[in-house]
RNA sequence: GGGGGCGUAGCUCAGUUGGUUAGAGCGCCGGCCUGUCACGCCGGAGGUCGCGGGUUCGAGUCCCGUCGCUCCCGCCA
């Protein structure tokens, strides 16, 4: 891990990092600074572990020293803080760590100073003890100091400068755009900001700042991007918060070519800085439909095989009535092939779980025998025909286990989805370091919302549309999502610039033009002004950071976030307000106040 | 809104069928120790078993409720 700091200036504390010394520094006098990592006194001998953001460093204080500076060395313990002076010196052979960077010297210290007492740390501040993470976020300036979270920051830290860095150079602008402001209809709840001046009236924090981009392309800045922080008041995930940061870009003058083209030579960039071997652009695209049906989703994670293959056709005709009755209500039988693994049984009632979690009813298996024919509880109903002829699509072989679920194709396709990576992570074949990148595009624009009978937009109702707009069901938008891993780490879309079709998508959603003009007027009138053709694309950060770093989480690469109920326990947000200060917005609680500041 | 998992010492965990004084490792405190590097050795302190209620002669253990953390579905790009 590289640091990332120049050499310190002296001054008062220190001037030298303790990462940078080695065999080369032998001999030199320097000053250090930092934590106590650990403390071995052997009585007529202390060494300590300093340590700092570069790295640590072995100091050793004997006697010679003096007494007082031997004195107060007894006395250290873990997490004080501490500036030492001494002189660099190279180890004996024998005494040589190899396990450390600095292990080749140590600072023999000839002046030491306390600058802050530590209490006892609620947990070690290293990296081989598990905390949970209640604790970790609760003293997250303790936990700030672990090499992991440390590493994952400064990692973030040269990723969004490489973007920076990157975007300047091709002449994009960092622009900033409201935090207070108006709700952008992405779909997801707002989070709300009374207002004092209008009592009664709230501003809403930025799902995206999707609508000011666009402003910005209708006013000519061509080229626009912004680490912009998103703010969406949903449901926690793994890879989910509150608020979330993301790199926002915007082009004018550009189609899905151009936005793709430019993005791919970002992210190359990114994923060089970030250690994450992806193959050389251009990247792979994915037609929607396709990825929904060989992987089930629209996020595919392409690391492993375990394809779903649609054996409607093999399997139709047959005397099994469930896969029947789907088949002739307009669904569909696809299955995976999950080869020749040990399956025990409890584990074939464990894809029934994993199934209807996920909103289906249950799964059908095979295990095909040697002489092609299935082992299995609907073998006899489908007969040997069927069977064959599925075998064919699956690309079955004797051994092999066959996983079946039939029904609508909205439902087939995400149980399969969760069965799929249910069994990579079962088997255990999803690879070490290797990683899967493709663009996902042709999307749907809409989806029919059978609930609500009306369409949804799939991506945002500034999506441009292609094909016939009279025909909502029929049109594809011009949208690409990237996706590695089976994580959606960014998409976009050419934007609508015309007004005309801008009003007939908001009419297919449902939206008639005295709310259109109510909500989002403001882009409504810019359009008639001359929007030039754009497009543009938002990366999740966070997503990012944390697929390089290789964290589960995005929590771990975020330096304060809420927890899974969207608390901060560091702070104690959210939390009640002083009577007083509702009373300005002209707001009254509905609920029973916990005890107010 | 729904489902799963977890909650015992500062931290990470064990705790059998409900049964005596609730344990371990690490950390912490004291002592010894001049080449360790997760130092070592000896000794010690440390507990509202998340919280509330119930069953029972007896509850960390069983039941009900509640709070917190976490994963997932819904929701959300």
């Amino acid at each position: 891990m590289s640091h990332g700091l120049p050499a310190p200036r002296a001054n008062a504390y220190r001037d030298a990092w303790s990462g940078d010394l080695n065999a080369s520094s032998a001999g030199t006098e320097v000053r250090v600074a930092g934590w106590v990592h650990r403390r071995r006194d052997h009585g007529g001998l202390i060494f300590i572990d300093l340590r700092d953001r570069t790295g640590l460093l072995q100091l050793v204080i004997d006697p010679d020293a003096g007494a007082e500076i031997f004195a107060a060395a007894e006395h250290l313990r873990s997490e004080h803080v501490i500036s030492a002076v001494g002189t660099i010196e190279l180890r004996g052979a024998d005494h040589v760590n190899p396990n450390l960077p600095t292990g080749e010297v140590e600072l023999r210290v000839t002046a030491l100073q306390v600058l802050a007492e530590s209490d006892t740390p609620p947990f070690a501040v290293d990296t081989e003890s598990k905390v949970s993470e209640e604790i970790r976020l609760k003293y997250r300036a303790i936990d700030l100091r672990r090499q992991t979270l440390k590493e994952a920051l400064i990692l973030r830290s040269q990723i969004t400068n490489v973007m920076r860095q990157d975007l300047v150079e091709q002449g994009f602008l960092e622009i900033e755009t409201p935090i207070l402001t108006r709700s952008t209809p992405e779909g997801a709840r707002d989070f709300l900001v009374p207002s004092r001046n209008s009592p009664g009236s709230v501003y809403a924090l930025p799902q995206s700042p999707q609508l000011f981009k666009q402003l910005l392309m209708v006013g000519g800045l061509e080229r626009y991007y912004q680490i912009a922080r998103c703010f969406r008041d949903e449901d926690l995930r793994a890879d989910r918060q509150p608020e979330f940061t993301q790199l926002d870009v915007e082009m004018s003058f550009v189609d899905e070519d151009d936005v793709i083209a430019e993005m791919e030579r970002l992210m190359t960039k990114v994923f060089e800085v970030g250690g994450l071997k992806v193959a050389p652009a251009p990247w792979p695209r994915m037609g929607y439909d396709e990825a929904m049906l060989r992987f089930g989703n629209d996020r595919p994670d392409m690391r492993f095989g375990l394809e779903i293959k649609d054996v409607s056709d093999a399997l139709k005709g047959s005397e099994f009535k469930v896969f029947e009755s789907v088949i002739d209500g307009g669904g569909v039988v696809r299955a995976i092939n999950a080869g020749q693994r040990e399956f025990p049984r409890k584990e074939l009632d464990n894809l029934n779980e994993v199934a209807k979690r996920h909103g289906g009813k249950a799964v059908a298996w095979a295990f095909v025998q040697e002489d092609g024919t299935w082992r299995s509880p609907i073998a006899k109903f489908l007969g040997e025909e069927r069977t064959t002829a599925a075998n064919a699509v699956l690309e079955a072989v004797p051994g092999d286990l066959l996983i079946f679920v039939g029904d609508k194709a909205k439902i087939v396709a995400p149980v399969l989805s969760a069965l799929r990576l249910h069994l990579a992570d079962y088997f255990g074949i999803v690879p070490e370091g290797e990683h899967s990148i493709t663009w996902i595009v042709d999307f749907p624009m809409f989806e029919y919302n059978e609930d609500e009978g009306r369409f949804d937009a799939l991506h945002h109702p500034f999506t441009a549309p292609t094909g016939d707009l009279s025909d909502p069901a029929s049109l594809r938008s011009r949208a690409y999502d990237l996706v590695v891993d089976g994580s959606e780490l960014g998409g976009g879309s050419i934007r609508i610039n015309d007004p005309a079709v801008q009003s007939r998508v908001l009419e297919i959603l449902g939206i008639d033009a005295d709310e259109a003009q109510d909500r989002f007027g403001f882009l409504l009138d810019a359009l008639r002004f001359g929007a030039p053709p754009h497009g543009g694309i938002a990366f999740g950060i966070d997503r990012i950071v944390a697929t390089c770093a290789g964290r589960e989480s995005i929590r771990d690469v975020i330096a304060f976030p809420k927890t899974a109920t969207g608390a901060d326990p560091l702070t104690g947000a959210p939390d009640a307000v002083d009577p007083k200060q509702l009373r300005d917005l002209g707001l009254k609680s509905l609920v029973a106040q916990p005890d107010a500041v």
